[in-house]
RNA sequence: GGCCCGGUAGUUCAGUUGGUUAGAACGCCAGCCUGUCACGCUGGAGGUCGCGGGUUCAAGUCCCGUCCGGGUCGCCA
């Protein structure tokens, strides 16, 4: 009885050896009196060979095994003539004849191979994860996932971050995401909230003398989900006390260099470029800016504050924002039809009211509008655009917000479209400068945009209860090729500050004490300063795998509506356990 | 909640202007095959065209509703 060696681990080295290999049929090739099975394991492929000369009875069961049956075969690795080596195989050079077999399970014909589920619909690959799981490219992924956080915490532990487990359940506090709730049996009527972040947690670590904290953490937000949002994912969360912004942004630069090197073997530059929020959005029409192609927007409201054209003058008279991109050199790629049709629809599913637009040919602007532009607003507009023949200039007119959303999002588009990404760049920045608050018109009030326990920069507190709006946030965000990786900030550790902060938030004092009164009086027994960062960990594995797809970095993901297709949760439970929880069910009408 | 795309054999898909018995490839089953590696050859089985309703002499195809999957806007501190 040998030990088990992994099918994939064979090479000439072991030729001549006995060996022992327990793994699944991957595919097999029956000749009659010669069976050639793809043995497969964690490891990888080797061939086995089935000669009646070597071993009659291990043929015979051969002729019976189909795909998927776990088997254990004992064999000799032998080398290949040269004539039948399979370049495409780790272990083509060498076969294993195989002198005895063993059938440890069989299988039902599966509802897809698994060297093809790559192409199946994701539904049924989610019903059957397990076998989609079995694929070399799952495996990989998942031990990418793996080196992702072993580097992380191998980082983290050497500067002498502490990791620490915090609840699952907690309490609801409101702002943020609609939370996730697990109703109580022991009280009635009342509910823990599973946590959107450890936010709270982790400050209070903070006061509690752990200096630097870490965590893995698993988060939950009962929001609609997209191509990168999953109802719960994992933050890399940290957290520091006494900490200046610089001290976070250095260390997560740090963690994502040595990432990068170890995962990828790719040295990326630190510091990362910095761009406040302001320019980003005037730069890109985001806050979460793809630096990896041009295609800037290109603000042009003065030049058009006199034209004859109202779509234009209109708005840059009464506040707004005029600016354009240019799609330089590519005016050929768009008929009108194209423009008038997809394109100003697209633009119409984010608050445009329409799309102009103007080709330039043999150095003039030529189009519907382009009439409308006198000589000298012509002139500006091109030396503004840079635009020479062959470029189309795609315009946006409206509220600056509306302005932004549109070209950001038609200057992504075109780039996907046209393949103007650099797909083997990396391009890491910060996003610093962010407003603390921004007034809700639904809600008539200012509301966080990062969270109510971010810090104003110093300088801007005096403004705080005056002009909100003008505070800039002690916060940051840090960007990979147009997705949020994650963001932090410098808390507020000062009661008096926190007090305002909740007040600007139209939080009555009762109120701010009901929801947050731990915190606020943590803050009063010698709270230390402290800030920190988390980063969306599925989104790391996601675009450092080159997936386009949070949930093919996510073991078991739930569905667009929030189902798991294998256990099929959500699901109806018994009365007897809704009656412990004094839960009635109301059916709609 | 809105908009868009999709749902036909186990799988991936095709299916014309609404018209005879809904096809192909792969997989599956059986037989043959000693150097295959996407093995090959021969034969076979396999369909609630997502579901419900409507229009029509006739519906996979047109209309309405609904369910499921995906993308996206809103939403996601």
């Amino acid at each position: 009885m040998g030990k088990r060696i992994g099918a994939g681990t064979l090479t000439k080295e072991h030729v001549g050896k006995e060996v022992v290999l327990k793994g699944w049929v991957h595919r097999r090739r029956d000749l009659g009196e010669l069976i050639f099975i793809d043995l497969r394991d964690q490891s990888g492929i080797v061939q086995l060979v089935f000669n009646p000369d070597y071993s009659r009875e291990a043929l015979e069961i051969a002729d019976k095994l189909r795909s998927e049956f776990v088997i254990e075969v004992h064999g000799k690795v032998i080398e290949r003539d040269p004539e039948t080596v399979n370049p495409n195989l780790k272990t083509g050079d060498i076969e294993v004849t195989v002198s005895e077999v063993n059938i440890l399970n069989r299988s039902k014909p599966i509802p897809f191979l698994i060297h093809e589920a790559e192409d199946v619909s994701e539904d049924l690959r989610l019903k059957y994860r397990y076998l989609d799981l079995r694929r070399e490219d799952m495996q990989n992924t998942f031990k990418k996932r793996h080196q992702i956080t072993q580097s992380v915490r191998n980082f983290l532990n050497e500067q002498n971050f502490l990791e620490l487990e915090t609840p699952i359940l907690t309490k609801s506090t409101p702002e943020g995401a609609r939370d996730y709730l697990v109703p109580s049996r022991i009280h009635e009527g009342e509910f823990y909230a599973l946590p959107q972040s450890p936010q709270l947690f982790k400050q209070l670590l903070m006061m509690s003398g752990f200096e630097k904290y870490y965590q893995i953490a698993r988060c939950f937000r009962d929001e609609d989900l997209r191509a990168d949002r999953q109802p719960e994912f994992t933050q890399i969360d940290i957290e520091m006390a006494f900490p200046t912004r610089e001290d976070i942004m250095e260390l997560t630069e740090n963690m994502l260099k040595r990432v990068m090197k170890e995962v990828l073997d790719v040295e990326i530059e630190t510091p990362f470029p910095r761009m406040t929020y302001h320019e980003a959005m005037e730069r890109y029409g985001t806050d979460k800016p793809d630096t990896r192609f041009g295609m800037e927007l290109i603000d042009i409201t003065d030049i058009v504050k006199d034209c004859d054209f109202k779509v234009f003058s209109g708005p840059a008279n009464s506040g707004g924002k005029v600016a354009l991109i240019n799609v330089e050199g590519n005016a050929d790629k768009f008929t009108r039809n194209d423009i008038d049709g997809e394109l100003t629809n697209f633009a119409k599913g984010y608050g445009a009211k329409g799309l102009a637009w103007i080709k330039v040919t043999d150095g003039k602007l030529t189009g519907p509008i382009a009439k409308f532009f006198t000589e000298e607003e012509t002139k500006a507009l091109m030396e503004r655009a840079n635009a020479t023949d062959g470029d189309l200039l795609l315009f946006g007119a409206d509220k600056a917000e509306v302005v932004h959303q549109v070209l950001g999002a038609l200057r992504l588009k075109i780039a996907k479209q046209l393949e103007l990404i650099d797909e083997t760049k990396f391009n890491f920045l910060w996003i610093i400068d962010w407003p603390l608050v921004e007034y809700d018109e639904d809600e008539k009030r200012y509301v966080a945009l990062h969270h109510p326990f971010t810090s104003p920069v110093p300088e801007d507190i005096e403004k705080l209860t005056t002009d909100p709006l003008s505070v800039r946030a002690n916060a940051y965000d840090v960007v990979l090729n147009g997705y949020e990786l994650g963001g932090g900030s410098i808390r507020i550790h000062d009661y008096e500050v926190q007090k305002k902060m909740f007040e600007v938030l139209g939080f009555t004092e009762e109120e701010a004490h009901e929801q947050f009164g731990f915190l606020i009086e943590a803050l009063q027994y010698g709270a230390p300063p402290h800030g920190g960062i988390a980063l969306g960990l599925d989104r790391i594995v996601m675009l450092l795998t080159g997936k386009e797809n949070i949930r093919d970095v996510i073991l078991f993901p739930k569905t667009q509506t929030a189902t798991d297709l294998l256990m099929q949760a959500p699901s109806r439970v018994s009365e007897k356990q809704l009656d412990e929880l004094s839960i009635k069910i109301v059916e709609e009408e």
